[in-house]
DNA sequence: CATGAATGAGGGTTCATTCAT
DNA sequence: CATGAATGAACCCTCATTCAT
C-alpha cells in the first residue's frame, strides 16, 4: 500500500503543478522544468509517470474531467422528476465551477484551445450522459423545450463558465441569492 | 495611397496568418517563422509591423474585437424598444459568431487563456456599452429581470460561443429555425 | 563648395554618431540603425559614404588619430631643445586626452581591442614620428635614457590614458598643478 | 570530489574558451556557439553554468582579476621597506602581464571597454589595496612623491599594459635587462 | 525509482546590408 | 543623393527529452 501511495503522491503533485502553471501562465510558459520544480521533483522524474508533455496534459484533462463528473451527479438518481433532477445537477455543477476554481478554469482553457488531443477531448464528453438522459425524458414529458442537447447545455451549464471567469477576475462574487436567480434563468431558458 | 495600401497588405496578411495558426494549433506551435511563411514574408519583416510576438497577438485581439463590435451593433440605434433592440444585437452577434468562425474562435481562445496582456483584455471589454445601456433600460422598464449585466450576458450572448465551438467541430450546424429557437431561449432566460 | 560641405556634413555626422555610440555602449550595441538615427540619416545612406561597418570604424579611427596628431604637435618645431620640445608635445597630448575626452576614449578602446583592422592600426602608428625623432636626438645628446621608443612612450604618453579613464569615471579631476607634477614624473622616468 | 571536479572542468573550459575568443576577435564575434564549440560543449550547456552571456563575461573578468591579484602580491609582506616592497610587487605584475599574456590582454580590454557591468568592474578594483597602503607609507617616509595613487599607478603599473600590447603584436620582446631598465624608470617616476 | 547534467532542435529577435524607388 | 522597406543569416537563449548514475 505504501509504495502505491508514494507513486500516487508524486503523480498527483505533478498534475497539481501542471494545473497551476497552465492556469496562471498558459500552456506555453509552463515548461517541464518549472512543473518539476513546483512538484518538488526532478525533471526526468516526470517521464516515469507520463510519456511526454502532451500525455501529461491529456492525463490532467481526463483526471479533472472525471472529478468534475463525479461532483456533477452527487446525490442525483435516475428516477427523480425532471426539474428536481436538473436542479440537483445544476447546483452541483455551479458549486464545482465556482468553488473548484482552478479545475474549472483549466477545463475552460482546454475546451477553448487546441492543447488537448482531439481523441482525448471526445472522451471527456461522455461524462454527461445522465444529464442528457434527463433532458430526453424532459422533452418527452413536454416539460423541456424540444431543443438539441447542445442548445440546452449552452443555456444552462455553459453560462456558469462565464460566471466563473468573471468571479476569477475579481470583478464579481456570486452569492447564494444570485445563484438562485441564475438557476431560475437557466430553467426559464429551457422549460416549456 | 499605394504605399499605404502595401503596408496594410502585409500587416493584414500577418494578422490573418496569426489568426489561422493560433486557431488551428494554439499559441505555442504558432512560431514566428511559420507566421511569416504563411504571410509570405521573411521572419524579420514581422518586426517592422509589430514590436514582438506579444504585441502581434495583442494587436490581433484588438483588431478582431473591434470588428466584432462593429458587427454587433449594425443597424442598432438607441431609441429602439428593449426587446427589438436586443433582438437586433443578438442576431448580429449570432451571425458574427456562426459565420466569422475564425475570428470568433480566436476571441474565445483569448478570453479563456492568459495569452493576452491583462491591460489589453480590459480595453477589449469597453466595446459592449450600448448593450449594457439597453439592459439598464430594460431593467428600469421592468421588462428584463433585475440581474447583473454579467448574468444577463452569460445567458444570452455567451451561449453562442458554445454553439460556435460545437459547429466548428462539425458536430452540428445551426440553421435559421434553430437560431430562432436559440434566441427564444435567450430571451426567456432574462425577460420578466 | 556647398555640395562638398553637405557631403562632409553627413559624413561627419555619421562619424560623430559612431564615436558616441561605440564609446558609450561598445562596438556591439552600436548597430548601424542606431548610428543612422543618431546622425539623422537613413540606414542605407551610411553605405553611400562607407563601404560597410568595418570601413566606418576604420575611417573613424584614422580621422580621430589624425586629429590627435595634429594637436600633439601644435607649436612644435624641429630645432627645439629636447626637454623643451618634449614638454610642448607632452602638454599638447595631455590637453587632448583630458579635454577631448570622447576622441581619446575611443582611441583607447581601439588600441585595446581587436575592432580595428590590423593594417589600419599600423597606419595610425606613423603619426608620432616627430616625437620619435626627438627621442632619438635626446638619446644621442645623452639627455634621455637609452631606452627603446616603446618604453619611453609607455612611461610618458601612455600614462595619460589611465588618467583620462580615471577622470572619465569621475573619480578624479586633474588640475593644472597635478598636471605639472605628472609631467615631472614623465620626465623623471626617461631623463638621464 | 569527482563530480565537483567535473563541474569545474566544464566551467573552466568555458571561461578559457571565452578568454581566447574575446581576446582574439572581440566581444562581438565571440558568439556563444563558438565559445561552446571551443569548450567542447553544446551551446545550451553554457547556461547550466552561467545565466547569460553577460554573466559569463563578468565571471571571467572577476576570475582573471582574482588570479591577477594573487600573483601581484606573491612573496610580498607588510613590513618590508618601501622600495623593496614596491620592487617585489612591480616585478610580480610585470611577470604576470608579460607571461600570462591572454589574461592580461583580456583585463586590458575590459578596462578600456564598456563590456563589463559597472558594478562588477568596481568590485575588481578592490584588489590592489596592499600596494596603495605601501604607497601611503612611502609618502609618509618621504621616499615617494606626494602624488595621488592614481598618478603613481599611471606611471608604474599601467605602462606595463602598453609593453604587453607591444609584445603581443610581436613588435618587440622584453628581456630581463630591459625589464630592469623599465623598473628603474618606474621608480624614477615616483621616487623623490 | 529517481536524478541532474547534458543537449539537439527550435524559439524569438537583431542586424548589416541591399534594392526599388 | 537619399531612402525605408525588406531580408537572410546569425545571435542569444529555452525547452522537452534523454542517459549515465
Amino acid at each position: 500500500m505504501e509504495k502505491k501511495e508514494k507513486i500516487t503522491d508524486k503523480k498527483t503533485a505533478l498534475l497539481d503543478a501542471t494545473l497551476n502553471l497552465v492556469n496562471n501562465h498558459g500552456f506555453h510558459k509552463a515548461p517541464m522544468s518549472k512543473i518539476a520544480k513546483l512538484a518538488g521533483v526532478a525533471p526526468a522524474t516526470i517521464y516515469l509517470y507520463f510519456e511526454n508533455k502532451q500525455d501529461l496534459i491529456n492525463s490532467l484533462y481526463l483526471t479533472v474531467k472525471a472529478s468534475f463528473s463525479e461532483h456533477a451527479f452527487k446525490g442525483y438518481e435516475d428516477g427523480l422528476p425532471v426539474k428536481k433532477g436538473f436542479e440537483i445537477i445544476w447546483y452541483n455543477i455551479a458549486d464545482y465551477k465556482l468553488n473548484k476554481i482552478d479545475e474549472a478554469t483549466f477545463l475552460s482553457q482546454c475546451d477553448n484551445t487546441p492543447i488537448i488531443d482531439e481523441a482525448v477531448a471526445e472522451e471527456g464528453l461522455k461524462h454527461l450522459q445522465p444529464l442528457l438522459d434527463l433532458w430526453e425524458k424532459g422533452r418527452k414529458e413536454e416539460i423541456v423545450k424540444p431543443l438539441s442537447n447542445y442548445i440546452l447545455y449552452a443555456y444552462t451549464v455553459y453560462p456558469l463558465s462565464f460566471l466563473l471567469a468573471i468571479q476569477e477576475k475579481n470583478y464579481y462574487k456570486l452569492n447564494d441569492e444570485m445563484r438562485q436567480k441564475a438557476f431560475q434563468s437557466a430553467w426559464d431558458a429551457i422549460k416549456i
